[in-house]
DNA sequence: AACGAGTATATCGGACTACGATGTAATTCA
DNA sequence: TGAATTACATCGTAGTCCGATATACTCGTT
């Protein structure tokens, strides 16, 4: 993943960076466990995910990319920019990621009749068969870790201070 | 993130990639919806983590590597080994994280005396008051994500095939 | 006590992605 | 028509991760 993790900023700037302190948060040890153990749940999803992705011959944002432009909501055309907009990405990125899905044959560009600018995305056959597989890996996998998601989450909202 | 993006395998060779068939799924549009929706919330989640770590000086990976050390149970040495092992990093990958942190200034390296091949990791000051502050802001917005989190694993645990 | 196997980090080179800045084409509005 | 705007594409750069490899240390054998 092309996050950049080293901004350089030293960390006792950084402290005066954060602004007004917070009321009266009362952290405890006991939370910081807690948002530990929420992230590392977090983090074991997307493994699966990635890993799942990766057996059928693609990345996780890949994977989300299809799922995105065959999820689009009817009316809604899927275009780069609406990519860019479901992924959070930048346009130019989402440019870049349907470059790739276009040479690896999952993804096709198709320029809009009625606004010549706008490329409408659409899923190959062999990206269909492949989304298909993925969504009932990933459906099973959800139905198993949703408990634990939905503990935790349930945990870290109702801490009390 | 420095994810790879490109396996450079065609779709087409992929579909054979992906072993047997699911029994009978019986997927939807529906589904694909509700899968993309729930993909597009944990993005949400993550998009606000990271701008929330970055804003702080420091990067969403680096924010969870302190959690990680912050958030270790006791009895459990928070190691370069623990770190990789609750980012699901591979060890090299998280020396290099420890290095990036060091450099500057969120942590500091300790060799533990009993085993000196290990290396135990050390909160600064500074770090300590970036993740009581970045937690804090985690909790609140938890309290509000939540709810729909919960809703959406919910909504997919749930669907009838 | 020396040896070899195994473990915990560290280093180096390479592959890849995301972004900012910039460019191009199409549309809209004055 | 011309200027401003929108949608997407291209290029160079920064930064992360990983595989392979190296180093230091520990432990069980002999």
């Amino acid at each position: 993943m092309g996050e950049p993790d080293d901004p350089l900023i030293p960390a006792s700037e950084a402290l005066h960076l954060v602004g007004a302190t917070p009321t009266q948060p009362e952290l405890r040890e006991e939370d910081y466990v807690r948002l530990a153990a929420f992230r590392r749940a977090l983090r074991r999803f997307l493994a699966f995910s990635e890993h799942s992705a990766r057996e059928a011959g693609l990345t996780a944002q890949q994977h989300q990319a299809l799922l995105s432009v065959k999820g689009a909501p009817p009316g809604v055309a899927p275009t780069v920019g609406y990519l860019a907009d479901q992924l959070l990405l930048a346009p130019n990125s989402a440019a870049e990621l349907t470059d790739r899905m276009v040479r690896t044959g999952l993804l096709e560009r198709r320029t809009a009749p009625e606004d010549r600018r706008r490329v409408v995305l659409c899923l190959t056959p062999a990206a269909e068969g492949v989304l298909w597989r993925l969504s009932a890996d990933h459906l099973r996998e959800l139905s198993e870790a949703a408990p634990t998601l939905e503990a935790l989450t349930a945990l870290v909202r109702d801490r009390r201070a």
